[in-house]
DNA sequence: CGCTGCGTTGACGGCTATCAAAGAACGTGG
DNA sequence: CCACGTTCTTTGATAGCCGTCAACGCAGCG
């Protein structure tokens, strides 16, 4: 993949946390002193989709943020019922630090590309220093309120409502997929970056009625659908009026680095 | 209130950070001098049942600790549908460190008692105390995979798998209520201390649906009801496999700090 | 060309929300 | 102590959303 070059203005991908992601994820605003710490402990890892990166209840000695590509953070239950609680996007990042065991499981959604670190080592540094101790608070305080955000949408919501809102942050989020095209601001044709069966998942629903209810948007006029993973929004104002979270319309939030459904 | 002299095990409750609750909260492994620090800046309130202590998108001027009561922390959709994303009992911290407004209303489920803290006076202690901050964190990861896990309940478990886990919660967290007889392990009779309303809040559903599940454990010869707040149980491992939470049933759990369904 | 995975469509049933009303608990004032 | 209103909980009848089961279309691939 290439650098969000749309974001940073640069052209050019310096190396500097040991990956072509630079300004992002752990390395966002490190000192040189501890980007060169980070880099030397860094270490780039690729995997396909559909692979584990940390199973369930595993002892998870892995953190990083992710390069390219989609992973989900999800829970199975003993008789296979699955939630996706988390979605993790380029720049988010991922693991658990300062725990023994991971109660969930982390796979590649997309083939992903990721930059790791050792988790005693990441730990060791961040004893280091407090002011990358104090990004990952407010990292994870962000995280808390979109895990919360997000109950509300699978404690009050229906499914048609729950899919609105979905449609509606990757149009803000991801505006033209994940691929080196990708803007930064909403669009009317969006790219959904993983499978129906992924969306069931994470909107607490299943494929089947996921494709029901897009396929009725589309009867509605709200949306065209151009492929499976493609379609384009015709009505913004509708869709955010039936996802009922008023806080997907106001453009001042277009652009900001955490939303509604992120997590890492 | 008394201080949980059965899990302190000291039947003098100190003064140590201006209230008293000791051992807990934010000053549970304080040093004598960030202690005395924390115990300036505290202040002890009371709020009646029912009565707002931070307001949806007000700007949350306060953080601190539950030393009495319960606390839900909720948020409500235009239409009035309502969601409580965490509820908060004693020792529980409160409160959004780092942010000029916060997502979530807190008010009062019970009377309560609560350690206060000027937010922005707590933040500049943060800052000069990088073990507070990183007892936070710990604090605010704990809360993170809570608040996973009850995605996990709300997004693909039914009402009544999600009611038997909570009566487990509540027999395994609160044995006794909250009252000075409370105890530390699992006991068959437990206090539900939160309103019908607010069970069906927390757990995505109505008060009629609680009301008839509750009735139909009941008659199944689960549990005995002897009030409406009050509740014991009959047959604990049926309702762990009801549940179908396998983490409700180890006893290994049993006086962990921290259980699904906790928050702050 | 058949196989496999994914998305879609249809029929049907069950869980749970909704509406309505009665019963129980609680506090207040007489 | 009792009457009374208010709130909370329970119970019943009904409807609807959505899960389940089944089958089909389609694309990719060996």
């Amino acid at each position: 993949m290439t650098a969000p070059t749309l974001r940073t203005g640069s052209s050019v991908p310096a190396k500097r946390c040991g990956c072509d992601v630079h300004a992002f994820g752990v390395c966002a605003k490190a000192s040189p002193r501890l980007l060169e710490r980070l880099s030397r402990a860094s270490r780039i890892r690729h995997f396909k989709a559909g692979e584990t990166i940390i199973a369930d209840d595993d002892d998870a000695g892995l953190v990083g943020h992710v390069v390219d590509g989609v992973l989900r953070m999800q829970k199975t239950m003993p008789d296979g019922r699955q939630q996706i609680v988390g979605l993790l996007m380029p720049t988010d990042i991922f693991g658990r630090v300062f725990a023994e065991r991971t109660n969930f499981a982390l796979e590649a959604a997309t083939d992903a590309t990721l930059c790791c670190f050792d988790r005693s080592a990441f730990e060791s540094i961040l004893a280091q220093f407090p002011e990358l101790e104090h990004d990952v608070l407010m990292s994870v305080l962000d995280e808390l309120d979109a895990a919360r955000e997000w109950m509300l949408l699978l404690g009050c919501q229906t499914v048609r409502e729950r899919i609105a809102s979905f449609l509606l942050i990757v149009a803000r989020r991801w505006p033209r997929g994940l691929g080196p095209e990708r803007g930064t601001g909403p669009t009317a044709e969006i790219s959904i970056p993983i499978s129906r069966q992924d969306m069931a998942s994470y909107l607490g629903t299943r494929v089947e009625t996921i494709s029901r209810v897009i396929q009725s948007f589309a009867r509605e006029g709200l949306i065209q659908i151009l492929g499976p993973q493609r379609l384009e929004i015709l009505d913004f104002d509708r869709l955010v009026e039936i996802s009922g979270n008023f806080d997907l319309s106001d453009s001042d939030a277009i652009g900001r680095q955490k939303a509604v459904g992120e997590a890492s």
